[in-house]
DNA sequence: AATGCAGGCAACCGCGAGGGT
DNA sequence: GACCCTCGCGGTTGCCTGCAT
């Protein structure tokens, strides 16, 4: 759009009348044609300019609107204040219950893709979209309950698993719908929540890794994926959290238990039951660990965990990697990740968040499991899983079960033998990131299936879902003694060896444990529970 | 009533992409 | 290819308001 002399003719009208942008230049500071420019909040009269002039004008070359508008206001304001408040098909007032609940899938889907979010709402903006997801982290995170609700985290795992499904398979095309393979969908509402607990109860990202490598693999590819599987991350990513809290990080986290892993499922909804240390370990949280016990921060720092490992090391700065922290959800990134070829991964997710790892002294061996030697205590991981595993691995062999944490290390071995190893040279942070990343993971599963055999506390801190897991521990604790965690069946019961389809009751499991929304099902849940074999477990292959 | 605090929202800032020259 | 400009996006900040003490 260019301006004509029409354009000037409205703006010569107007520079005679109430023009606000002279009444006010206290907090300008730089210098527009007419004068300095306003900033700061915009009254009816510099709004009354600004419509009059984009509805005879119509929309774009905001600069120039600035020009001849006589509004002393630089186009990026004009064009802010147009697109939030101005425009005419803008809906007003307070998102409704569906707006809200699309929003919260779209994030799933797209992460803070702001802009693309508001394109599916019509008549909200990206602003709004933006404030109200701050908003409501901010309140899920006081009320200790997990971002996304879970049938949205498995929706939109699901689809991000099915495209990456495509993905593999084709570059092109991989997001028509007809394409599509099984729409996960349309399971019944109980098989949802069932897998997706099964899902979280087994992350499959620890034990299957893509062929590609864990350099090609998505920063949500750290999260548990199986091969036909999605995971919820939303329960297990950390979300975003406003940089500015990071850069306290410790202050923001006072008391830890109040605020771990609220982004994510409350860390205190898992502490229920040993069995919800399960899945508490997978639990990425989101905050930094700076009181609990070593053991604690190692079990329940998980991925993001491997956020905080990833930036554990450096030293007296603030976490940086915080900066730029974008809760990846689930997306596939459709446009970025999911349809490339070349699944490369996320540089904004995983790179970014490992961008600020010291380049100096890869390989510190001045370990320490918390606080300021996260990083190097996952590097150190990584070295001492490579040297012991092997030991590790006969030793468990010659006990009548393996143990969950050997299997772990085993599988991993090969994974650290082949891609991890060629990629993880000491020069490319990136590389030791993903493999401290694996290490950190398969440590921690490993870590906390040990806590699981000998947790017999139960802290419960969540006093909503208090009664509830109290009402459920005797029967989770009968249930649990039937599971078998130890075996291999209990992993190869997981949906990283067969598929969605076929995974089964187990899942009810800890969906009571996680004490999150799933409250009112759970006695559902546990009536199947009670009605399930255990045999369908056990009758797995062992490895 | 005064004060402090947190929540919510509007606006700003920095950056990058894209297009034109 | 380099440079400039515009635009849009995402992150961040600051202000206002309501509530608790």
């Amino acid at each position: 759009m260019s301006m004509t002399s029409d354009s000037e003719e409205w703006m010569n009208s107007k520079n005679g009348t109430d023009s606000p942008t002279v009444d006010d230049n206290s907090s300008s500071g730089n210098m527009g044609a007419n004068g300095p420019l306003k900033k700061g909040p915009w009254t009816s009269a510099e709004d009354a300019i600004l419509v009059e002039y984009v509805t005879k004008h119509g929309e774009g070359n905001w600069n120039a609107v600035q020009k001849h508008s006589g509004l002393a206001r630089c186009g990026k304001s004009c064009r802010l204040r147009w697109a939030n408040h101005l425009r005419p098909d803008l809906k007003k007032g307070a998102f409704s219950p569906e707006e809200e609940r699309h929003i919260i899938e779209l994030h799933a889907k797209m992460g803070n893709k702001w802009a693309r979010m508001a394109a599916e709402l019509p008549g909200r903006t990206d602003n709004e979209i933006k404030n109200y997801w701050n908003t409501r982290i901010k309140r899920r995170q006081r009320a200790g309950l997990p971002i996304y609700p879970p049938d949205i985290c498995f929706q939109a795992s699901n689809e991000n698993g099915q495209n990456e499904e495509m993905t593999a398979f084709s570059s092109g095309d991989s997001h028509h719908p007809d394409y599509l393979p099984i729409n996960h969908f349309e399971f019944p509402h109980v098989e949802f929540k069932t897998m997706e607990l099964d899902q979280l109860q087994y992350p499959t990202t620890f034990l299957d890794l893509p062929s590609e490598g864990l350099l090609d693999v998505p920063a949500n590819s750290f999260l548990p994926q199986g091969p036909n599987s999605s995971y919820p991350q939303k329960y297990l990513l950390s979300t975003v959290y406003p940089s500015k809290k990071f850069r306290g990080a410790e202050s923001l986290f006072p008391g830890l238990d109040s605020a771990v892993g609220n982004t994510t499922l409350d860390e205190n909804q898992y502490q229920t039951d040993s069995s919800i240390q399960i899945s508490q370990s997978f639990v990425f949280p989101s905050s930094f660990d700076h009181t609990s016990t070593p053991d604690h921060a190692s079990s329940s720092s998980a991925l993001a965990g491997a956020h905080v490992v990833l930036n554990s090391n450096t030293s007296s700065s603030e976490p940086t990697w915080a900066m730029k922290l974008e809760l990846p959800s689930l997306q596939t990134h459709t446009g970025s990740w999911g349809s490339s070829s070349s699944p490369l991964p996320s540089l904004e997710s995983v790179d970014t968040l490992i961008q600020t790892l010291p380049h100096e002294n890869p390989h510190s061996c001045t370990l320490s499991p918390r606080d300021s030697g996260l990083l190097d205590a996952v590097l150190y991981e990584s070295h001492s899983m490579k040297n012991s595993r092997n030991t590790s691995f006969h030793q468990t062999s010659n006990a009548s079960i393996m143990s969950v944490h050997d299997m772990m290390d085993t599988l991993s071995h090969d994974i650290h033998e082949t891609e991890w190893e060629a990629i993880a040279e000491p020069i490319s942070p990136l590389c030791h990131s993903s493999s401290s990343i694996f290490s950190e993971c398969t440590r921690i599963s490993r870590n906390s299936f040990d806590d699981l055999h000998s947790s017999e506390t139960f802290p419960v801190k969540d006093e909503a879902v208090d009664d509830l897991i109290q009402m459920k521990h005797h029967n989770l604790t009968e249930v649990k003694s039937q599971m078998v965690f130890s075996t291999p069946d209990f992993l190869l019961a997981s949906d990283f060896f067969i598929p969605k389809k076929d995974q089964s009751n187990n899942h009810y499991l800890l969906k009571d444990a996680l004490g999150t929304l799933l409250c009112d099902d759970l006695s559902k849940d546990w009536k199947q529970i009670d009605k399930s074999d255990s045999c369908s477990w056990n009758a797995m292959p062992t490895v």
